[in-house]
RNA sequence: GAGCCGUUAGCUCAGUAGGUAGAGCAGCUGCCUUUUAAGCAGCGGGUCGUAGGUUCGAUCCCUACACGGCUCACCA
């Protein structure tokens, strides 16, 4: 706390004045105010003399002899008020000197235009409704640290007018992504958080424990296998927005807990699903910024549909320039990675090597949206074969700006099959895989049920949000990013 | 988990080839009744991230640690 603000919080108590008012009812904002009165004649305000009550935090005091302009904050925007001794009783004038950028006022008056043509409210009463005890960061450059940013967002949220831009649009991405969603018949639906096998992904997941029931539960690193399950029980097409918890590292593009929207599509498959997500992704850009071009960090990236849809084979060709004879079988796929000083496991087989080769030399090529298209059986546990080619899944990846969006499939609906899968996984955990998979018995139960053909897919909302806004980090999207704690801070 | 870089006033940043620190903004005191980075004059403010070490003396050199950023690894 500074001590000057406190000694005029005292000040204010002096005068019989609280510094922490209960209420204070203002019917409009300030963009509403200044978007009926902004064109408004100079003289014309001046007769009618419109009447308002505003309120917001003040920013910046000017202040000379027996007047003072001052600017305040709304959520909507500033505002200028001008106050000047005289004009406000004695008292009123008082509480003025005691206020502190940084402080919320309410003030009362009429509205008149500057020399300058600024609509500025006139005030006739004043009240400091909230003393504010900390000074606000500086108001030219703002307040940059990095740290202080992320762990004092409501901070950054006050002084860096971009950070509350981007939570904005945030907002009104999630909210389009509903809308277009539920226009198509989608049920929004909520599955478990708290998962008694942690399953959908290949990820580590955090542990807890349920203490009335004394079981080990997991935070889910996906829901995929509830949804899958909802499709079984007839609700046909599902999404779900909400978090994955990943126990891994973080990065500019990793956070332990992030938001993704998975959606689930009986009678779909998985080209219809990248007709949707090039759809989806069209649809919110143009509604939430005005346009299916974007800027992303120093690259202009074209929305504009169709996507190329390149299998792995296609992309490694193309970007890494790489004949795609070289990767048809085991030992050629081995050699091609040695090549390219790409390290490999023993216990890799061709499929996951060729992956491998592709996210180590295409996946930062695709800056323009691209589909990559039917990746290899073996690190696709949850995708359906290709009737032709059973090593091969009918899957997606959508990247943008280098990395991985979405991922998409048709869901492996043959519960044999699915089984199989599982009991490999089973084999990887018990030889040190963290990651694999663990026998999901119910969802095997479910899946002798009969679950529909479905296509479903997730897409990562965060990652969408950095490429919308321009954003490098996934720390600049995220309110309150994963941090260490502070093990003290001053008082 | 590894490497590199950073941490100085409320904020943004300088700085000391080792002699306990400065600027602007913010704050305080004056003057100023239409300013908007208001202006003018003056004043106060720092265990220089933490703990050790070297040294007559450390904010500066060394070591460890903490937190953060970036890159890599893991991954979405």
């Amino acid at each position: 706390m500074e001590k000057h603000r406190v000694q005029k919080l005292e000040q204010l108590k002096s005068y019989g004045v609280t510094p922490y008012v209960n209420t204070f009812k203002i019917p409009f904002s300030s963009k509403e105010i200044k978007e009926k009165y902004s064109d408004s004649d100079k003289n014309e305000l001046l007769n009618a003399k419109y009447r308002f009550s505003i309120a917001g935090r003040v920013m910046s005091i000017r202040e000379f002899g027996k007047a003072a302009f001052i600017t305040i904050k709304d959520r909507t925007g500033d505002f200028q008020v001008y106050l000047k001794k005289g004009e406000i009783s004695e008292e009123e004038y008082k509480v003025f000197k005691a206020t502190d950028t940084g402080d919320f006022i309410g003030t009362s008056g009429f509205l008149f235009k500057t020399k300058t043509g600024e609509l500025t409210l006139f005030a006739e009463s004043y009240k400091i409704l909230t003393k504010s005890l900390r000074d606000l960061p500086e108001k030219w450059h703002g307040l940059k640290d990095v740290e202080k940013r992320y762990r004092q967002r409501y901070t950054d949220l006050i002084v860096n007018e971009h950070v509350k831009d981007i939570f904005v649009t945030r907002s009104a991405v999630i909210k389009r992504i509903r809308e277009f969603f539920n226009k198509r018949d989608f049920l929004e639906v909520e599955t478990p958080m708290m998962q008694p096998i942690a399953g959908g992904a290949t990820a580590k997941p955090f542990v807890t424990h349920h203490n009335a029931l004394d079981m080990k539960l997991y935070l889910r690193i996906a829901p995929e296998l509830y949804l899958k399950r909802l499709v079984i029980g007839g609700l046909e097409k599902v999404y779900e927005i909400n978090r994955n918890f990943r126990n891994e590292g973080v990065s500019t593009r990793h956070n332990p807990e992030f938001t993704m929207i998975e959606w689930y599509m009986a009678y779909a498959d998985y080209h219809d699903m990248m007709s949707l997500t090039e759809e989806l992704i069209n649809d919110v850009s143009a509604n939430v910024l005005g346009k299916t071009t974007i800027e992303y960090n120093n690259e202009t990236i074209s929305l504009k549909r169709p996507w190329p849809r390149l299998t792995l084979e296609e992309a490694i060709e193309k970007y890494a320039h790489i004949d795609r004879k070289k990767l048809s079988d085991f030992e050629s796929a081995k050699q091609t990675a040695q090549e390219n000083s790409i390290k490999i496991d023993e216990s890799w087989g061709k499929g996951k090597i060729v992956l491998e080769i592709f996210e180590e030399l295409v996946e930062e090529k695709l800056i323009q949206p691209t589909f990559i298209i039917d990746y290899p059986k073996e690190v696709s546990p949850l995708s359906k074969s290709k009737a032709d080619d059973p090593e091969t899944t009918e899957r997606f990846e959508l990247f943008i700006a280098g990395f991985e969006m979405a991922n998409g499939f048709n869901e492996l609906n043959d519960p044999i099959d699915q089984k199989e899968r599982f009991e490999k996984q089973v084999l990887a955990k018990d030889a040190g895989d963290e990651e694999a998979h663990l026998m999901d018995k119910d969802f095997l139960r479910a899946l002798e049920y009969g679950l529909p053909p479905t296509a479903g897919e997730g897409l990562g909302i965060d990652r969408l949000i950095m490429l919308l806004t321009n954003s490098k980090s996934i720390r600049e999207v995220i309110l309150f990013p994963h941090m260490r704690p502070e093990d003290d801070y001053d008082e």
